[in-house]
DNA sequence: CGGCAAACCTGCGAGC
DNA sequence: TGCTCGCAGGTTTGCC
């Protein structure tokens, strides 16, 4: 489900009620998600003190006292829910529930199990397997036109599949990657080494305002969506183009209507006449 | 290395 | 109504 702009909000959740506070305890309701927890997991995490709530790509960071960092990844379709006072009932896939001495409960919900969490050393975490490869961040300074153009140099890969590639660019998901495509009025086929220059500049600003908006939204939308306060996620969102297909072009109006293919296994909605 | 399909797992909506 | 099929926000693996 959930990439950048989702994942910034559901940390910036997490930090608002965990940052100071103790996991007292941890409720362990699985083995397993995408790769097996840590021996002895809730033994490791309960009794710590959360320093700090960080983010990486689509993945959040979860700084304990004592040097060790929890790696949460929300896969397809991970959420954490939070809730206030009283343990909340058990729900079906609910794998993991955080609770705090401030008498707050964090669950780690995934029906599709394709989220992770697990721990590292915090001052080794940038150099886990899991985020040692990932690229740069849309929304820090250094990401410009020249530095996506340097990045996409040699790349005879479609354009939307180096938008992708997170070790490429960190965060970016198929929502986010149709979106700033429409917006840069770039075609997901062309090469992506093709894009230089003006080209390059669109695409660095059209991805940045993306992202800034949906994080301004409060994260983008889908029907499951659920962010760290356990509200429903922002439904009322919409795409331009993200499963829009067959709907008349945002931007050429009567003229063209949005249209549906499929790289490397996923769908991307796009308009042929604006987008070159 | 490049590009793609399939795999992981569950649920839901469309169509018959 | 009920079944099957296709599809879904992500990542990894393995094949050619």
């Amino acid at each position: 489900m959930p990439e950048l702009p989702e994942v910034e909000t559901v940390r910036r959740g997490l930090a608002s009620r965990l940052v100071g506070h103790v996991i007292t305890r941890v409720d362990q309701r699985c083995e397993a998600l995408r790769i097996p927890l840590p021996a002895r997991f809730a033994a490791r995490v309960g009794g710590r003190r959360v320093a700090a709530v960080r983010r990486r790509g689509k993945y959040i960071l979860v700084d304990l006292d004592g040097g060790d960092t929890m790696i949460v990844h929300l896969g397809m379709s991970g959420r954490m829910i939070v809730a206030d006072g009283a343990p909340p009932p058990p729900q079906p896939h609910d794998h993991l529930v955080f609770h705090t001495d401030a008498g707050v409960h964090v669950t780690f919900n995934d029906t599709r199990r394709f989220g992770l969490v697990t721990l590292a050393q915090t001052d080794a975490v940038d150099r886990h397997p899991l985020l040692a490869d990932l690229g740069i961040e849309p929304i820090d300074a250094g990401f410009t036109g020249a530095a996506l153009a340097a990045l996409f140099a040699g790349r005879r890969t479609p354009l939307k599949a180096a938008l992708l590639d997170q070790r490429l660019i960190a965060g970016l998901g198929n929502i986010y990657a149709c979106e700033s495509l429409f917006r840069a009025k770039l075609s997901p086929r062309r090469k992506a080494s093709t894009v230089t220059g003006r080209r390059a500049e669109r695409l660095a600003r059209a991805v940045r305002e993306v992202v800034d908006e949906a994080i301004a939204a409060g994260g983008s939308s889908l029907r499951d969506y659920v962010q760290a306060s356990g509200e429903l996620g922002y439904f009322q969102h919409r795409f331009r183009v993200y499963d829009r297909e067959g709907a008349p072009c945002p931007r050429c109006a009567g003229d063209a209507r949005i249209r549906r293919l499929v790289q490397s296994g996923r769908s991307t909605f796009y308009c042929s006449r604006c987008q070159r």
